[in-house]
DNA sequence: CGGGGCTTGAAAATATCTTTCAAAGGTGAC
DNA sequence: GTCACCTTTGAAAGATATTTTCAAGCCCCG
């Protein structure tokens, strides 16, 4: 007779999703004292009592085992263990309910896990901005540019030229002739050797670097294919420029400076024209990438496990 | 010996938030075969599995109850109950906010606009692995003993060396001694010079890169204070590090090297490692900051607009 | 004040989880 | 190629947690 009662609950109410508290009030009327008192504190703090064994909600409440599971019963759960999973889910659910309001900028006083947070958010927003703002036109005239051009020169200083850096040193790896200059003498002094069939890429956020956008003039006027990668599409790099592919400008707070999230966004560009390229000349591209690693893998000592 | 490591490694990661499918990412290596399975299935049904006994596991996985128990234990938590408690958390999670899944692969035959898509994603799924696995504690620490070193030295090659590079001009820029070495043998001669007070930093994302964990032992036997940037914590190169900072790893296609993704996870490792020590000495930080924006200004045209 | 049914917890029974241990499988040295 | 050694693995024993049983206590009502 109980259990017709009990019975009826539990079909009402299948595993129960997350309105628990909304639960335990409909249900209370039909409680025991002593349920309710384990009702109580299950509804009250989800996250605590899902840390404790059976044993250990009973003396919490001053019950016993077998008073706990009874409620996990009429709670709808077949038993005390699936109510406990439930808890589970619910306390993660309010935990990430719990805003975390990363979105502020960075405080000297933060802690360092919201620093992480934060920073985190604020490259993937800029990710997301880069993505949506690339012209994929254009991308995609720099990409077969590249992909049969001669030889590729990069220019980029500051934290530009790591980007330039890491642009030459993936193109290599596929087999490309490219070179990325940090120098602007050296840089100028190998654009003048350009022609028609090659083709030279300027990085540079603020859209004008002198250092950076000398070299790319000079490889323009030889007739080289051009690319400027710049914040500012609109600065004197792009008058040099065949392609502009723009990166995207991400706030900046004093003690994030403006370089980091250009540089999240300059390589997020630099990707995607690498992987144009490896995908146009995959026929030699892939053996190319298989051989480096090959070539790579003696230099790793094997002690691993 | 591997035992010690696994403990420590336990301890490192407490219960474990939500990053699991991370996780399992990062430690998949050091596991055997049969922990494999396991851990695959558990990360590719949090929700399935949550319903799942030991037992059950072990059947659906084709192994036994001892290797999911270890399994457990390998990701983090105290014993399989424990996990199950927080698959069920995860599942909840997860229910609340379906994925809009740009997951695939890239595919040779990706329009561009794919291209970036996916790329855009992966990279923002990367730095969200990596901000929820990355250790505050050991991250704190490692902040902590950067802003009093008498001077950093870090190491880095191939890739990596970019990353290290990027960590050496930002940590200069507010006026600290940091210098990056490609060069294994003299970044070994370097190493030697180091003593308590100074730091080194070594970033590889094998873990297991020779050229990088010399000069790092060698730092680590003169008393320096060393930290590992590494996607493999279980590698050798962590044997010489006092603090560890774990980096994400993201499945790789033939298109997409690891190299992509784990620069993306080290550079923002690196990125919160700067702001850490940026915020620790913002009394001298915050006005050389101003003052090499100041001393670079003229080197932009300005023409702009 | 005593009976009948409801409530409760102690303890037994069961299920689940954890640990141990020996066999199977693999690896490197000779 | 073979042996010794180390790693990996699952079966089964051992420990915990959960569920059930059952009898004592409690309460309401006559």
């Amino acid at each position: 007779m109980t259990n017709d009662l009990k019975e009826s609950f539990s079909t009402d109410s299948p595993p129960a999703p997350a309105a628990l508290a909304a639960k335990v009030r409909t249900l209370s009327p039909s409680m025991t004292r002593s349920m309710q008192r384990v009702a109580e504190a299950v509804a009250g703090d989800p996250a605590g009592c899902a840390a404790l064994t059976v044993t250990g909600l009973a003396e919490l409440t001053g019950t016993s085992e077998a008073t706990v599971v009874r409620t996990a019963r009429l709670l709808g759960y077949p038993g005390y263990r699936d109510l406990r999973l439930a808890l589970a889910g619910l306390a993660a659910h309010q935990e990430s309910g719990r805003a975390p309001a990363v979105t502020a900028d960075i405080a000297v006083d933060d802690p360092i896990a919201d620093v992480v947070a934060k920073l985190a958010y604020d490259e993937q927003q800029t990710l997301a901005d880069t993505a949506a703002g690339l012209d994929t036109v254009q991308l995609g005239a720099a990409v077969a540019a590249a992909a049969t051009a001669r030889r590729i020169d990069i220019y980029g200083v500051g934290a530009s030229s790591l980007v330039g850096q890491d642009l030459a040193q993936k193109l290599s790896r596929i087999g490309l002739i490219a070179h990325s200059h940090t120098d602007p003498h050296l840089a100028v002094t190998n654009a003048v050797q350009l022609r028609s069939g090659d083709m030279a890429i300027a990085i540079t956020h603020s859209g004008s670097t002198g250092d950076v956008i000398e070299p790319l003039r000079v490889a323009f006027d030889r007739g080289a294919t051009t690319v400027a990668i710049t914040g500012r599409p609109d600065g004197p790099v792009s008058q040099y420029a065949d392609h502009v592919l723009t990166t995207s400008t991400a706030r900046e707070s004093e003690l994030r400076p403006a370089a980091m999230s250009s540089r999240t966004s300059q390589l997020l560009v630099v990707d995607c024209l690498f992987i144009g390229v490896a995908q146009r000349t995959y026929e030699t591209a892939a053996p190319a990438l298989a051989a480096s690693y090959e070539a790579l893998a003696h230099r790793h000592t094997p002690r691993t496990r």
